[in-house]
RNA sequence: GGGCGUUUAGCUCAGUUGGGAGAGCGCCAGCUCGACAAGCUGGAGGUCACUGGUUCGAGCCCAGUAACGCCCACCA
């Protein structure tokens, strides 16, 4: 070691994560270790594509505990020798990103609209010119090992090309195709947004009763809506057809009230004769179920709604108003006309907008789609046969019953930022082209062509994200070498937006499934259990815990925290991973600036030697186990309480004093223990162990590409781990004792060994003299006899004793109880029985003893 | 309306095939022992939500109840 690396370990007492991590990033990537060769073949390869971050984000905790998973597995992979790649890339976001600049525009006192189209999109191109790579930079933060230099963006020029074949060819196997059709409106975004965009919230509204007359009759149908001002679109109104009240209704008409327009009364399956009074008003202009109903029964659709949220023109004297504004009014309108019959509080839920999170208003509108069902069907069996294991299990069937019942996707959005729909109509003739690439002309009549102003949902673009940062639709290298990729995990709020489209677009495109594994993992809730939200406040920034404790101890904590079931954030795990890292320095600093200069080898010489080898050489098969099945809290639990409890608090005890001696085989052994950790422990704490492993004397490069410990079973030592163990109990009892009777702990005890001898370690960790005679015992623990001494007090060795001995018959007691229940005897197995006959017979020995 | 999940120490969570309840943090007591006080040693602390059942034996299996949470769903 050179004298300034002597230098640094002897004076640095403590980790500071903060000074190392930006210096050994830039050295990882200096090496290039995160770009592979597109080389080799899928399934010896090792690649990972990331969940692309919206443009406009920021790390949240949720990226951080994904990135954390990926890149444990992304590392173990790539430090096994693997071909590694992590595709790396962001998505253009398309309402988000609008909004932001949208949100700036108006700062300055300016609409996209006073810029137009292409000024704006440019506009965004610069923001994201300004302000895009920073969730990239903030990967780095956390240690992502991802290929940086493949960077992919979903409007690169390739990308967008890939989108348009996807188009294309759904086009072409009529797939897609447009049409007027009931759609989720957001008038915050104004665009149509897909169902898995909405969510339904508990709302409190007024359930409204209007009578509606039915025509040349005294009769009247009074129907309940919570939404009068849409009846100014009603075109039907519908009963049960098997509600014998109003039998002789159907067929009839009503005259609606404001409005004056005959209406059919229909009967219709999906009437609810229970609720209400059974009669249903249908507007199929503005309610999905009436719009069903409206279809099946030629019935005519009316708008009285605008897109921006205001009545139109077909709303005759309450055109302008907006919706909320023309409830009011109909309402009253209603009240002075007599027709209003009730009017009650009405709890029910209601689709708000997940983007813009206003309410969403549901219109008929002229859309794009995209059938789902005939890609969705390979898709179900290659989940059904686990050719994509889908875990943890329940998972599994979420994602199998929602594909069963797969609607189509409405694929347009009113947006300017995104790819621009890749058709064009023909005016003159009326001709619509669907293109990969813009056509001069129309080919029909050679007229002049405009575009589609609609741009594609987002998801559109994501669901082909495996294949197509690849350079799909080309057979590029990278699309040979690296797809179908290895795993992915993921939040399940994304499993049907993301997860199974790109299982379907996958085998339908890239003529295989997107990856193998979908690991779906848990969500951490805030402190309080509350979720984590940017507008709720309940966030808790990554950046800012990397800052104070490390990327390291994050990636710990995150790991540590994750479960199958949702788990609230934990400071006492993150800094249970940043103790751990200071752990891992000092340990190391113990073992580096004493060990002699030798080859890192096993080389035991003494039990505790084949004891610790065992433990390493099991952790190691565990720990590797237990990240290749996902279970990372276990993975990073089992390597901690390994490395501090049995390497630091008993080995590195145990070994001390053959350590300052400089005895070579200890110090071979600690050395090839100490590589081992480092390796183990390397995905999920690359910086700390990167550090350490730099002082190492077996250093040869950086450990982001050394060889993964692989378990040596011929280390495993059943009986070293026995014995050693043995000692350490009889240790803790021997210090229990102790504490329990007073005695300073700087004192050393006089005792003799009565049977066998504990390892020598036991007498000198507990504070023992063993080879004393002399006088008879004041107390016995296990084959030790204490002597009396000054130090000892002998009432309170006295009071310790009664107390053992009340423990002792209260476990003969339980023992006798047990073993007399002929049942048990006759019933159990056998050496549950020999195990309780063992201990009943061992606590009897000890209390006679002590008699 | 369906489906899923959760309920274990003061807190956050583990508990593999049913065989004497665990971790981390916190708490109490004691330690400047030649890596680390972000440390070391010892200790206290639990009717495993509740009720019934199966079993020689249940945190674990079965039935039900309650509370909380999530997802899906076209009852106005």
């Amino acid at each position: 070691m050179s004298a300034a690396d002597r230098e640094k370990l002897e004076s640095t007492t403590r980790y500071d994560p903060a000074e190392v991590e930006a210096r050994i990033f830039a050295e990882w990537v200096e090496g290039g270790y995160f770009h592979p060769e597109a080389e080799g073949a899928p399934e010896e390869n090792f690649s990972v594509a990331i969940p692309p971050p919206n443009v406009t984000g920021a790390l949240h905790m949720g990226h951080a505990l994904n990135g954390s998973m990926q890149d444990a597995l992304v590392r173990m992979n790539r430090m096994r020798g693997k071909n590694t790649l992590w595709i790396l890339g962001t998505d253009h976001a398309g309402i988000a990103t609008q909004a932001v600049v949208e949100k700036g525009l108006r700062a300055e006192g300016k609409s996209r609209q006073e810029l137009g189209r292409e000024a704006f999109v440019e506009r965004v191109w610069e923001w994201k010119a300004e302000y895009g790579s920073r969730i990239v930079e903030q990967y780095k933060r956390l240690g992502a090992s991802c290929d940086y230099e493949r960077e992919r963006f979903t409007l690169d020029q390739d990308y967008v090309r890939a989108v348009y074949r996807v188009f294309k060819q759904l086009y072409d196997k009529g797939y897609i195709y447009r049409d007027n059709y009931m759609v989720n409106w957001d008038p915050g975004s104004h665009s149509a947004i897909s169902d898995l965009e909405v969510e339904n919230r508990e709302v409190e509204d007024a359930l409204f009763s209007i009578d509606y007359p039915v025509e040349g009759s005294d009769r009247v149908l009074t129907v309940a809506t919570v939404r009068p001002e849409t009846m100014l679109a009603d075109t039907a109104v519908a009963v049960n057809p098997g509600d014998g009240r109003y039998a002789d209704l159907v067929g009839q008409h009503c005259v609606l009230p404001l409005v004056g327009r005959r209406i059919p009364i229909i009967a219709d399956e999906h009437v609810d004769i229970e609720f209400g009074t059974g009669a249903l008003k249908i507007t199929p202009g503005h309610d999905p179920n009436d719009f069903e109903i409206g279809r099946k029964h030629g019935l005519e659709e009316i708008g009285v709604i605008g897109p921006d949220g205001r009545m139109t023109e077909e709303a005759g004297r309450f055109a302008g108003l907006t919706a909320a504004e023309a409830q009011v009014a109909v309402v009253e309108a209603l009240r002075e006309e007599g027709r209003l019959r009730a009017e009650e509080p009405y709890v029910h839920s209601v689709p708000f907008s997940h983007r813009s999170g206003e309410r969403i208003e549901p219109l008929i509108s002229l859309q794009w789609f995209c059938r789902m069902d005939e890609l969705a069907k390979p898709a179900i069996e290659v989940v059904e046969r686990d050719q994509v294991r889908i875990a943890p299990g329940q998972w599994k069937r979420v994602y199998l019953d929602w594909m069963r019942e797969i609607r189509p996707w409405c694929v347009s959005r009113q947006l300017w930022w995104g790819h621009r729909i890749p058709v064009w109509y023909c005016d003159a003739c009326e001709e619509t082209i669907v293109a990969e690439q813009a056509p001069e002309r129309c080919g029909s009549c050679g007229g002049e062509l405009r575009q589609e102003e609609d741009v594609l949902d987002t998801w559109f673009s994501s669901a082909i994200w495996p294949f197509a940062t690849l350079g799909w639709p080309d057979d590029t290298p990278e699309l040979r070498a690296f797809y179908p990729t290895s795993f992915l995990t993921t939040a399940r709020e994304i499993l049907f937006l993301w997860v199974a489209r790109m299982i379907m677009t996958g085998i339908e495109f890239a003529g295989d499934v997107p990856f193998r594994d979908v690991y779906v993992h848990s969500v951490i809730q805030a402190r309080d259990g509350r979720r984590m939200s940017k507008s709720l406040g309940t966030g808790i920034d990554p950046l800012e815990e990397i800052d104070v404790h490390g990327a390291d101890a994050l990636r710990f904590g995150l790991l540590a925290m994750s479960s199958t079931q949702d788990v609230r954030f934990s400071d006492a795990k993150v800094q249970q991973g940043n103790d751990l890292a200071n752990k891992l320095w000092n340990a190391s600093r113990l073992i580096l600036l004493n060990t002699a200069a030798v080859e890192a080898a096993p080389r035991p010489t003494c039990v505790e030697d084949r004891w610790i080898l065992s433990r390493l050489e099991r952790t190691i098969a565990s720990v590797t186990a237990r990240l290749e099945s996902y279970d990372f809290a276990h993975a990073v639990g089992e390597a901690y309480s390994f490395f501090w409890r049995d390497l630091c608090d008993w080995y590195l005890e145990i070994a001390k004093p053959r350590l300052y001696d400089g005895e070579e085989e200890v110090s071979a052994t600690l050395l090839y223990a100490l590589e081992r950790v480092l390796g183990l422990l390397h995905p999920v704490m690359p910086f700390v162990t990167e550090e350490i492993w730099s002082f190492h004397p077996s250093y040869r490069g950086h450990l982001v590409v050394h060889a993964f410990p692989v378990a040596d079973e011929a280390l495993i030592d059943e009986a070293a781990e026995a014995d050693v163990e043995g000692g350490i109990g009889l240790t803790q009892r021997l210090r229990a004792w102790r504490d329990m009777v007073d005695v300073p702990a700087a004192s050393v005890l006089a005792a003799r060994v009565e049977g066998v001898e504990p390892p020598e370690f036991v007498a000198r960790l507990a504070r023992f003299e063993f080879e004393l005679d002399g006088g008879d015992p004041v107390a016995s623990i296990g084959p030790v006899r204490v002597l009396a001494s000054e130090q000892l007090d002998a009432e309170a060795v006295a009071a310790r004793l009664e107390k053992r001995r009340e423990e002792l018959r209260s476990e003969v007691e339980r023992g006798e109880r047990k073993l007399g229940n002929e049942k048990f005897v006759a019933k159990a197995p056998a050496e549950v029985v020999e195990e309780e006959r063992g201990k009943l017979e061992r606590y009897r020995a000890e209390l006679e003893e002590l008699a």
